[in-house]
DNA sequence: GTGTCCTTTTGAAAGGTTTCAATTCAAAGG
DNA sequence: CCTTTGAATTGAAACCTTTCAAAAGGACAC
């Protein structure tokens, strides 16, 4: 029904390889035929159909973006919203500036996920994969390398050595916390895990032990405790920490959200959190800083990083190459209110 | 270099014809010859080239999307983040079982839009639409309408008689907003807007001017403000509010964020949220349980939204109609202390 | 054996583009 | 007026499927 190349050729009185050559610039074209043609795909509203271009040229002008969700109806909200939305907008911005789209697919982690990077790659529905939070040994990464599928990754895997990606620096990020934690005369301080799996869990705790061990602070093994990005996972954690018989005066947690819900179930043992007791966070969402009281936390420029990724993908899908392969951004630690000095808790059993 | 349909075909000694048919089960095939082409396909991990499929069958299991972003370098968050991902978690979900991707792309609204739609449908790049954020006069709709693109939309324009859409019932939202702080005592009543254009801003003032009516109360011009999803639309609008002569004992936001901005802004000038003066929300983000005060909100079901959008547009790509052409959700009032009973509010100036 | 009727399989066209070798055109040089 | 040359244009093959009319195969009755 909508009209094809060869209407437009018809139209404007040429072949169709001279359409194909004005759309692509492919060869010169004389400026009196182009005019013509152009005319005609004016008058035609024509637009070469996308199927057909990918077919021919090997490019779908698409880059494929899948992101990890729990399946299930009552699923609690994503704790990393915020960040994953402001990573896509960066991307977006990119991608649609080179007239390329984005194709989201969803699945959960494990096999049902690798069905899907195998339809896509084999299917040849994308050109190329942005990789969202990376994990320590991942499928993915092995299974495009060996696909030969070029994509850029936000965050690193065990080993980085061979991929291009983008990385928040959150072994510095933890350095910079516990440095201030410790800086305030904290010396027992809770630390909550990343889910378990994901790199940056490791980067992180390297961080937050190697302070440690410089100011010469003993590393108490229930003090460490296994979280995850969610109010929930952030509330239970305080609440195993409190429950202690020598708890934290300050606890670290793996994201803002999170790191409510410890501030939560720390106001619910009566605690005055920046004073009785420290709370910081990461991300640096934009509640943060008008949380009560206004959460210490470490800035993560999603969008830009985002945007970033995208750039660096869609360079080595033209030119092969991508000018800086990994990038390590630096973390900012933006100090508020929900971090003080050391104080004796006084916890109200 | 992936194998194509030929290759499968050699391999298990057949014609093309009939592995295509065992793909797609088109026509019978005898269980022994089926096994063997399952068998070569498995062996060469052969997945049909998407879009060779796409041209000749002219579908390409793909949904199209896009989002309304403002583009820019420091834009500040989208305020309705939490209900756009909910809503694309659960269109997603649908997607991914069904096997359809989401394609993804965003423009600002205006003349680039029109153009990324143009582009997407008449390069054939999708089966049907998603459209979020419906205006009162849209051209998107018209537009898919004219191209007889199937689409199904989250909210309604000033037309919807035609279309398939889910929406909130907004009328009915501030219906139960309204006598909830009518019932409490507030006579003066602040209002602040969503963004002008869209379709949901008209529903809602509807619904709140009715309850003023049925009660009696005059209308005070002054006290309906512009505003947006944003915080800082919030906060700036609590404070135009809070500088009229007379201000208002409660005030209604556009959305949860907002009203947290509000909320912010009442608090500076002393007034104690709750009991000075009610704020009220919309969507009952995650955190609006948590915020200080807790926040009286509006339940929007974002996630279930975007399952029954997702669903009724696959209806409609297959059967060719929906089942419930039109579907107008219910809201809940979440009752928490953000708001109470009237108060002589001491506005310190 | 032959004819009939299903069931199964085949081969080629069609879908809309790009690409490339080949052809035509126009102008310049002799 | 004929050649040569470089620029502009053309036509057909190729990309990988699906689909459909036609052919082949197999079972059964006569």
């Amino acid at each position: 029904m909508p009209p094809t190349i060869h209407d437009v050729a018809r139209r404007a009185g040429v072949s169709v390889g001279t359409v194909s050559h004005v759309l692509n610039g492919s060869a010169t074209v004389r400026e009196t035929t182009r005019e013509r043609v152009l005319q005609a795909i004016r008058e035609l509203d024509y637009q070469p159909d996308a199927a057909a271009r990918t077919l021919r040229q090997r490019r779908t002008g698409t880059l494929g973006l899948v992101r990890t969700i729990q399946s299930g109806p009552h699923v609690l909200a994503e704790a990393s919203d915020h960040v994953f939305l402001e990573f896509l907008g960066g991307a977006q911005e990119v991608a649609a500036q080179e007239g390329v789209g984005i194709l989201l697919w969803g699945a959960p982690p494990g096999p049902e996920e690798e069905e899907v990077y195998r339809r896509l790659v084999r299917g040849r529905r994308v050109d190329g994969f942005i990789l969202l939070g990376t994990r320590v040994d991942d499928w993915r990464v092995r299974y495009l390398e060996e696909q030969g599928v070029p994509f850029v990754a936000f965050g690193r895997a065990a080993d980085s050595v061979s991929f291009p990606y983008v990385d928040v620096d959150g072994e510095q990020a933890l350095r910079l916390i516990t440095e201030h934690l410790v800086y305030l005369g904290h010396r027992r301080i809770g630390y909550i895990e990343p889910p378990a799996g994901l790199t940056c869990a490791l980067h992180r705790r390297s961080g937050f032990l190697e302070v440690l061990r410089r100011h010469g602070i003993p590393l108490d093994g229930r003090l460490i405790v296994q979280g995850g990005f969610t109010w929930e996972a952030g509330e239970r954690a305080m609440r195993d920490l409190l429950y202690l018989p020598d708890p934290p005066t300050a606890v670290i947690a793996p994201n803002d959200v999170a790191a409510m819900g410890a501030i939560a179930a720390a106001q619910a043992r009566g605690l005055k959190v920046g004073r009785d007791i420290s709370v910081v966070g990461f991300d640096d969402i934009p509640l943060a800083a008008y949380w009560q009281p206004p959460l210490t936390t470490v800035h993560q420029p999603a969008r830009w990083i985002g945007a970033e990724v995208t750039r660096m993908l869609l360079a080595l899908l033209s030119n092969g190459a991508v000018p800086r392969k990994q990038v390590l951004v630096s973390p900012e630690l933006r100090v508020r209110q929900s971090t003080g000095p050391v104080n004796q808790p006084t916890v109200s059993i």
